[in-house]
DNA sequence: TTAATGATGCCAAAAACTGGCACCATAAAT
DNA sequence: ATTTATGGTGCCAGTTTTTGGCATCATTAA
């Protein structure tokens, strides 16, 4: 057995039975006594709080409360946790968005990849808020989510994205252009882009989006997005 | 370097440059071209989607929907995405929450412990809603967060809780009492608990709580709470 | 004092990893 | 058809890491 599948044993064990001996751990996940303390001195490297006393009656106990978790994650599970979490952050009610801050940062950091950070970075656009309480939900279509999988290479990669586009008197268009950001104004997504043949800014409804499509090759600069907080009086007139 | 460190390097590289080739891939981590074929082969058992083309021009090509990341979570910290993740789901606006859904069902998979589970039956009983327009969120405190370390254990364990609580009237008592779920109402937590010396429910907004703490071996079982969505009239007249 | 327990250092045996080699398959270029 | 650049596999000896046994010490309950 490889020491990283010993190593999670010892930890199920030791929950499972709240205290156990070396010697006890050792024949339960057939090591010896000198592997199963090694492994235990290894864990305790990567943080786990594990009790220990000595004499007859003493015994190993794991704090629960050092128990990790190795999940392995997407980029694209990272990214939805991402909004996920910062959309609570920008709803500003929820406390332990601390302890979820920080949860994602591990997972960031060990994800063997820097382009979450690129995302990151379009996230920081994002404004989250609560719907105007005059707007009718109901009319007001959501985008579909199978349309997604399209977007996330043209946001990772940066590449031009060409997509149909139904505009609010109905009129279908075909779009060329360099998504800069998403802007979340619940329950909408727009699509913040740059449009070279008009050479200016455009929001486009997510939802009226269809057969979007990346541009291989087409790698494209970033833009300075032409907006922060004050986008928000301007919500009544995106569409 | 470590086998793992170096299939690391691999991934990172990879994603970098698009495409690259054995020979390449091999220089760049100081590793043989058969290490490397042998480090890519490892990759794919772990779910890697790698491409390869051989003849001229070929080479090793990384889907990077397939790249994944090994965060070691707490179980705290998985809580606290979980609260995350419900809430907007609750909240029903945003797209990508199947996705983040999916990647709380792994972390949750990969957590040596069942605890977690036990936390999601307390979140099935959220709900988390958009603020009545008429309600003045300035004059609403919030919790203060550090309380929360007290509050994990009690629900982990079903232990009792103790604590001072100040109600609308500005009288302080002392509680003694089984947490039963947390209830949100942004921007308010309340605690709804069972009262054994009243023997009923109780809640309790969470920022009139002070001092708590769990009474050590003192674990009870769960009981009925009486309310689910039907909960949300009786809003106004919580405090 | 004794026995049970955690903890550390040392060393040889065992296991895993590595790198070199030969060799095959494929596909583009000549 | 030949050459060349590429990925891929099998084998084996050398190297590195891991393991298990041993001796030994510290601590504590009986």
């Amino acid at each position: 057995m490889k020491p990283r599948h010993r190593q999670d044993a010892l930890v199920r064990n030791l929950r499972r039975q709240g205290t156990s001996t070396i010697s006890r751990l050792a024949e339960e996940v057939g090591a010896s006594r000198r592997t199963v303390l090694r492994d235990i001195a290894a864990l305790r490297d990567e943080g786990f709080v594990i009790h220990s006393e000595t004499g007859p009656g003493g015994g190993l106990f794991l704090d629960p409360r050092s128990v990790q978790t190795t999940a392995r994650l997407s980029v694209a599970e990272v990214f939805a946790l991402l909004i996920s979490v910062a959309s609570m952050r920008a709803a500003g009610t929820l406390p332990f968005s601390g302890l979820a801050d920080a949860a994602l940062a591990k997972i960031e950091k060990a994800l063997p990849s820097d382009k979450v950070q690129d995302l990151r970075r379009f996230l920081d656009c994002l404004y989250v808020g609560p719907l105007a309480p005059e707007v009718d939900i109901t009319n007001l279509g959501k985008m579909d989510p199978a349309l997604l999988p399209a977007f996330e290479p043209a946001f990772l990669n940066r590449l031009r994205l060409r997509f149909h586009y139904r505009d609010a008197k109905g009129v279908e268009t075909t779009r060329h252009v360099e998504p800069q950001a998403m802007l979340i104004l619940p329950p909408l997504w727009y699509l913040v882009a740059w449009d070279p043949s008009r050479q200016d800014f455009r929001h486009f409804r997510m939802d009226r989006i269809s057969a979007p499509e990346c541009v291989e090759g087409s790698a494209f600069r970033r833009r300075q997005v032409p907006f922060d907080d004050s986008v928000r009086p301007v919500r009544q007139t995106l569409d």
